[in-house]
DNA sequence: GCGTCTTTTGACGTAAACGTTAGTTTTCAG
DNA sequence: CTGAAAACTAACGTTTACGTCAAAAGACGC
């Protein structure tokens, strides 16, 4: 029942080179019974809402810390950048979020984390940018953040649809390919499957 | 135009971690023209059809030779093991037909090459019951090799559906997300794209 | 038989995407 | 204030999936 990892997908997803174990979630025993552990900033969080420290999150999205570490090296995670210096990470829900549409284009897409970058970077600069869009309520901004964003996301839905169209085709070929087969065996006196 | 490569995706698709530079194929000039030449094998072709050079082949699914070789090596292509060691490796339009298969399945479900080798490998072992099934024409032989086969082509299908599902309901989400989005551009006074 | 082109067989190189220590520092419950 | 759990940084290790020489050996037109 609680086989400790089933990602996103049902696929096996070999992601990475090396042993598939965890590094940092070194804990087994205790905790794992409360379904999602949420602290409150007592400072400096500006949104209000709770926040998650790196290991929840890792569990939550069905990864590791180390990955999530590796992907805000890489500039795949924005903002963040007024953490103490050796302070832990923090992350709000909009994060997780974030993640696991990253993750979602990584696995059904296969993109490189370079492309994901790309892909998002503008997303980024408006998660950045949401700061202001609280504070200031500028309608006029708020009309240039939500412009600059649907062209990224409308980029993603053609990246989607491209693949799902080479999917389609596929699937069919596949289909009738055995139905072939099935309608061959059926002519060498077998009947359908026992 | 000629662009030289635009394999069977529309994306990027960055496979491979060096500088995506081809090494074989190592002939800018003459050739080219002709859409695909084809060799009769003139001893021991025992299927009667034209063969291909490995450079062709690299070609036709755009890929290179390197590559080929790999995929042989770790036992994705079957049979040819009666090459005279050391002598050119030859392939029916069979093979050529199985390599694109094998690609659509590493590119389009992101699968490993050990995946597509568990995958696949059964498949082999028909191709290699095929030169039997020329020559005995058993139709017992023919079910069982049949009825052993069909299961594999149930298998990829059912990866390709369960992709396909996660895409739709991926798809849902960006398309949603994606008016949401343009319905607060339009409350903002702006009118749909320019 | 010769020249040219392609292939073959090693063997080494490598970029991407994390894994794995190791030692130190935060965080937080009590 | 203390102690254990979890996180931080830094650095090296690893696997996958090929790329890239180098030298030798086919294959083939003439």
């Amino acid at each position: 029942m609680s086989k400790a990892t089933l990602p996103p997908d049902q696929l096996p997803s070999p992601r990475a080179g090396a042993g598939r174990r965890a590094a940092d979630q070194a804990s087994p025993a205790v905790v794992a019974d409360r379904p999602g552990e949420a602290h409150w900033t007592a400072s400096g969080g500006d949104d209000g809402g709770p926040s998650y420290r790196i290991g929840e999150v890792a569990r939550l999205i069905g990864t590791t810390a180390r990955t999530i570490r590796y992907y805000e090296e890489l500039g795949l995670l924005g903002g963040s950048a007024d953490r103490p210096k050796g302070g832990h990470r923090l992350y709000t829900e909009a994060d997780v979020t974030r993640l696991r549409e990253v993750v979602r284009l990584r696995d059904l897409l296969g993109l490189s984390l370079e492309e994901l970058v790309k892909l998002t970077e503008a997303e980024q600069a408006r998660e950045c940018l949401r700061a202001r869009w609280q504070s200031t309520s500028d309608d006029a901004e708020r009309a240039r953040i939500l412009q600059d964003s649907i062209p990224l996301v409308e980029r993603q839905l053609e990246l989607v649809r491209t693949r799902q169209r080479n999917l389609d085709d596929f699937e069919r070929e596949l289909a009738d390919k055995l139905e072939l087969m099935q309608r061959r065996l059926g002519e060498l006196g077998v009947a359908g499957p026992a």
